[in-house]
DNA sequence: ATATTTACATACATACTGTATGTATGTTAA
DNA sequence: TTAACATACATACAGTATGTATGTAAATAT
């Protein structure tokens, strides 16, 4: 039985991978542990040496996908030199990784209610969170948006982001709904007063 | 034991008012209907007898908040003329609602996760949602938000203020959160081109 | 080489949902 | 007016999932 550190490492990754696969496809609440143990082939007695509990669980499996997501939203955005397209960029990027089945659920619609919201936000402030507000700080600082409250339009951008995520994913043509919402959010950025 | 008919309006009743503070208060998953039907003085035989699921109970109580939401926010829009004006106080009505303690979670969090984004949104389309759709389309035919596609933009905006409440709901000072939100609100729908 | 910790498995307790069935009371129609 | 039926519950039970306590063999530390 009993193996070496680094097959624990493997059967730990392994879990996340599995778990995160079956709440994405049955969400939070109807995810079995019994089940996701079965295909990482572990028994539970596995899976609550790696996790404390099922919570646990979900948290790792979160930040992996957030992670995962805010590296990409940061590589695209550093694709340009200008803060707007940044911002643009970076955006496209979350909408794209966003409306993957395997993440939609798991970041958009189990996460504040598993974890709560509070917890949830400071998840998603560690990662793609963080950098809006900071694109947007950037931005202010250079006259735009002029009085608006930075917390208050990050806040706003990353729910509308989400939504749109959420809709966008239900479109039969995703392709043709980015490029609305991507047009919207290049209208909203660009006809801010003060730029 | 058996009562008349409005007696039994009333327990239907009780119990949707009763599992509306539980959901609230714990959440949708540690909301346990033994002590929802406890505390409405029945057994859970009644419960089960009035609602299919805890599935169903939930969809009860979701459709009397968003229902009452919804009656707030187009009360309050109705009190101007001019449709810029009008969709401001809806959404300062929808965030007042939406950030108390009883409607935030039922509707902004659990709801998606319980009932699936779709049923959710369905839901939602049939209050809140169909009202800021119709106010947009109107907008748009008086030749505001040129060419953006305006059910894009009813659920950007959607989103954007359910993450307002949700973010308003745990500062400190609410009211200080409502104007910068509703001046963030203001200078969006002031400063779109086409205006 | 032995002790101890680690990485699991196994067995069990607990809690909650859901269902099946029982029962008393209201309702309706002959 | 009463018999037949429906309704509004209560009770008891089964199923399922989480979580916990304990056992065990292998790896690692001493």
């Amino acid at each position: 039985m009993r193996r070496t550190k680094e097959d624990a490492n493997e059967t730990l990754r392994t879990l996340i991978d599995v778990a995160k696969k079956h709440f994405a496809e049955h969400g939070y609440a109807n995810a079995a542990l019994e089940s996701i143990a079965a295909e990482a082939d572990v028994t539970r007695g596995a899976l609550y040496h790696h996790f404390r509990n099922k919570h646990g669980l979900f948290l790792a499996v979160l930040e992996s996908v957030q992670q995962e997501v805010g590296e990409r939203v940061e590589q695209e955005a550093s694709r340009s030199e200008d803060l707007r397209e940044q911002l643009l960029l970076g955006c496209h990027a979350f909408l794209a990784a966003a409306v993957e089945p395997d993440n939609k659920r798991i970041m958009l619609i189990d996460g504040p209610s598993v974890l709560g919201w509070d917890t949830w936000r400071m998840l998603d402030g560690k990662n793609s969170m963080s950098h809006l507000r900071e694109q947007l700080t950037l931005m202010q600082e250079q006259g735009m948006f002029a009085e608006a409250s930075v917390d208050a339009l990050a806040s706003f951008i990353s729910g509308g982001l989400n939504e749109s995520a959420l809709r966008m994913a239900e479109m039969p043509d995703t392709a043709a709904a980015m490029e609305q919402t991507m047009k919207l959010m290049a209208q909203l950025v660009g006809a801010w007063p003060g730029t």
